[in-house]
DNA sequence: TCCATATATTTGTCCTAGACATAATTGACA
DNA sequence: TGTCAATTATGTCTAGGACAAATATATGGA
């Protein structure tokens, strides 16, 4: 059997790409690309080749570049201004390239036990701000100038997730105060930041109540009722477009009861001014803060 | 602050009802709902009604009703025809509904020491196929019913989630073969199952690699290569459209190198007929099977 | 009466082409 | 050099039409 082309049809790409079909549309007519064959029914068909380099520009454009700059790019004009994205792997502290190595090694259990040292050694607070966090923004970038495959940062954020719920397992205080949700919006699909989190939280002895991803807005609402929470946190990705992340946000806010706190936590928050009613958190640290503040609040 | 009316957007509504753009558009013309409001650039707006209205209208469709007969009826009509679903809850063993009040009592820690305590008195596989999955169905099937809301669903996912992984980790024989690599493709979003043959497989004694879900197809062959793996194990839920299914096989069977074994499981995989160079998989059982007859073929 | 095959209807997703608000960039001016 | 206004770029919405694949219904034969 002779190996057919591999080819996608514009659904395919949208899943593949992260990029929607009306963009697919709307930029074969502004900037020539791309351009995918049809079938006989005048249907799209985008080649192998196509789809990976809307990869490429799909990452240039998270970067913050502008379409009209790089779609219509060759390959290797694409992988040249990758090359170029920021690099912060030189200023920070050795010991963490040791990490990227495993990871571009491909030894995953390896890196999981390298983890699992690391929070033993330097204890849960020290490993998110210390370790997970900047390596999260470091395995970003790289994976952002290509030098990280996407399943090799798939990977990666598996052993993350092990380690984390390992350690979360062992610090549960079901009774405690205040009650907690947490979950994120449709439409996110990042389980990390909410994983880090829920850590911070459990540190401070909040009561967690984790929801997963995606949970539609009134679903939240009714759990929170259900569970008879004070806190609603939802963790926001820097992959999510801030449009996007504003407009739930406000919705949500609408929909749950006033007496119900609404904090919104994650890097896709960090581009948010503000927000009526929500508050927003910056680092995990703040989380700490906000649960020490709610109980000198509710101290009757 | 007036609580002003909760809307949504087009796009809001395909995230938080899983309805496409295109079919929302279509369902107006031809069913006469739903009917949006518009706002001032006569974009179309989904007051709070129309959207819980549409996921009633979502689980009768994704249990096999179609849309002429149930898009266009009232709430009351469409949860008359939920109540009317199948309920196998009286065949099942007893012991499983105490795990259902569980979940509808929102007892989270109490469903998790259940399981957990479950998973040691019945062993791994027992587990798996005379607790996990007759509930995993049991669940679905309430959650149709609309006996069950999603964030209870979410909430028993998670217990499932955090019982297996646990005990996923302690059988982790890193060395033996064969070596298979595990995930889902783009637009899959379901773990459960995924986690569920890992325990199965792990079991077995082979050596998992798990990718996390969504993986693209070209970054699943890379993986696969990159990790030398024998076997590639793709799982598919129910939520997933047939014709998609199909598909994304055909497309990923021809990606992958021939020596390396392509397998489908997961309850999306039932409703298939058969795929060229495709291993389809029934119950959780045939991975042991086929890891059995794998280990015949490669006794050099 | 039951099953297989042919015909009719239903349904999701694709198509083109155009519009416009918001974000980003450029230019003018202090 | 910094700030505000004008301009351009961009994603996402609109409408209305088309068609293949899936499903339902009718037909014929054992």
């Amino acid at each position: 059997m002779e190996k057919s082309k591999i080819e996608f049809d514009i659904a395919g790409v949208e899943r593949e790409t992260g990029i929607g079909k009306d963009t697919l549309r709307v930029w074969e007519k502004r900037y020539g690309f791309p351009v995918p064959e049809r079938d006989e029914r005048e249907e799209r068909l985008y080649p192998q080749e196509q789809v990976e380099r809307l990869r490429l520009i799909k990452r240039l454009l998270d970067s913050g570049m502008r379409p009209l700059k790089i779609v219509g790019l060759e390959v290797p004009e694409l992988n040249g201004l990758l090359r170029k994205l920021p690099d912060d792997t030189a200023q920070q502290s050795a010991d963490l390239s040791g990490y990227i190595n495993l990871i571009k090694s491909h030894q995953a259990s390896a890196l999981r036990v390298a983890l699992s040292r690391a929070l033993l050694k330097q204890g849960m607070e020290e490993f998110l701000s210390k370790t997970i966090s900047p390596l999260n923004r470091l395995v970003g970038e790289a994976w952002m100038r290509g030098e990280l495959r996407v399943f090799e940062e798939h990977l990666y954020s598996e052993q993350i997730t092990q380690v984390l719920r390992d350690a979360i397992t062992s610090l549960h205080h079901p009774s405690d105060t205040p009650r907690v949700l947490m979950t994120t919006l449709p439409g996110e699909e990042h389980t990390l930041g909410l994983l880090m989190a829920e850590a911070t939280l459990g540190l401070c002895g909040a009561n967690c109540i984790m929801l997963g991803i995606q949970t539609p807005i009134q679903e939240i609402v009714l759990a929170a009722l259900a569970h008879q929470v004070d806190i609603v946190v939802l963790s926001f990705s820097s992959a999510i477009p801030v449009l996007q992340v504003k407009s739930s946000l406000k919705l949500a806010r609408d929909a749950l009861p006033k007496k119900v706190s609404l904090w919104a936590g994650g890097a896709g928050v960090a581009r948010l001014r503000n927000v009526e009613g929500v508050r927003l958190m910056g680092p995990l640290a703040d989380l700490a803060l906000g649960i020490e503040e709610w109980r000198k609040e509710h101290v009757n």
